[in-house]
DNA sequence: CGAGTTGTGCGCATAAAGATAGAACAATAC
DNA sequence: GTATTGTTCTATCTTTATGCGCACAACTCG
């Protein structure tokens, strides 16, 4: 878990701080099952306020990458088969758009409209399971 | 060009504002080389500010889907076999994403961290042809 | 050219977000 | 039981975002 925040970037703290565990759990260097520092621990080594961190960490349950529970902290999420098999699909999307020039706030937008169109699960909001509150 | 705003929504005018229009631009209401109204006058027929149509038109801009100058308007990019051979992929994955109950906030944070990974075109920022500042 | 059009820049007021702090609390693990 | 750890609440402060009004500069077109 070496992560580290620059207060001079405009992206938020607590954004930076998602950023860098998101990554770590995509790319396998944290492996589901693992736990996460507590949120006291990671706050003081990285030098920021507690609930910066937690802001983080619910973002993470939000996206379903991590579980969060009293006493027993952040743990990471197995997800067989889950945002793995989209890796390679993302993977190609942006390498796709990269090649057309695209950047990155116009695919996104792009995403977030089709997103909106397409019919499906979650209309609005946020998924989150029962037993994670 | 039949938009409306609803100063309730959470979202921020400019964004409803830029939403609608790609949303038009992407599935060709808004065909390329076409005129969008000028902000003084979609302002006023949305009863919105001109600066916060302007806002929208410059994220579009930024986001390459127009062409802006002055004394001449926005114009919709032709951008020949770009967004719209996208389209598919992009369709795919939302699909994709929502069969796996993954919410629309999880999805952009995943493929914003591939997008920083991934090698290629815009390390940061956005592009913007030179013809268009 | 000259008038009309249209986006741009500057400044300002208010709202929202970000970050921190402290305290008390409720599950959980040992 | 005790220590741990996330949760909730209140509060304060700073920064950023949002939206607006006015004057300006570049462009178009007759």
């Amino acid at each position: 878990m070496l992560i580290r925040v620059d207060p001079s970037d405009p992206l938020p703290l607590h954004e930076q701080l998602a950023r860098g565990i998101r990554a770590s759990i995509i790319d396998g260097r944290l492996a589901g099952g693992e736990r996460l520092p507590a949120a006291r621990d990671l706050a003081a080594s990285v030098g920021v306020n507690m609930h910066t961190v937690l802001h983080a960490y619910r973002r993470l349950r939000d996206e379903g990458l991590i579980e969060l529970h009293r006493g027993r902290g952040a743990v990471v999420l197995v997800r067989l088969g889950g945002h793995g098999a989209l890796a390679g699909a993302i993977h190609d999307l942006v390498d796709e758009a990269k090649a057309r020039d695209i950047g990155e706030p116009a695919l996104l937008a792009l995403i977030s409209e089709a997103y909106r169109w397409a019919p499906g699960a979650p209309p609005t909001g946020v998924r989150r399971p029962p037993t994670t509150r």
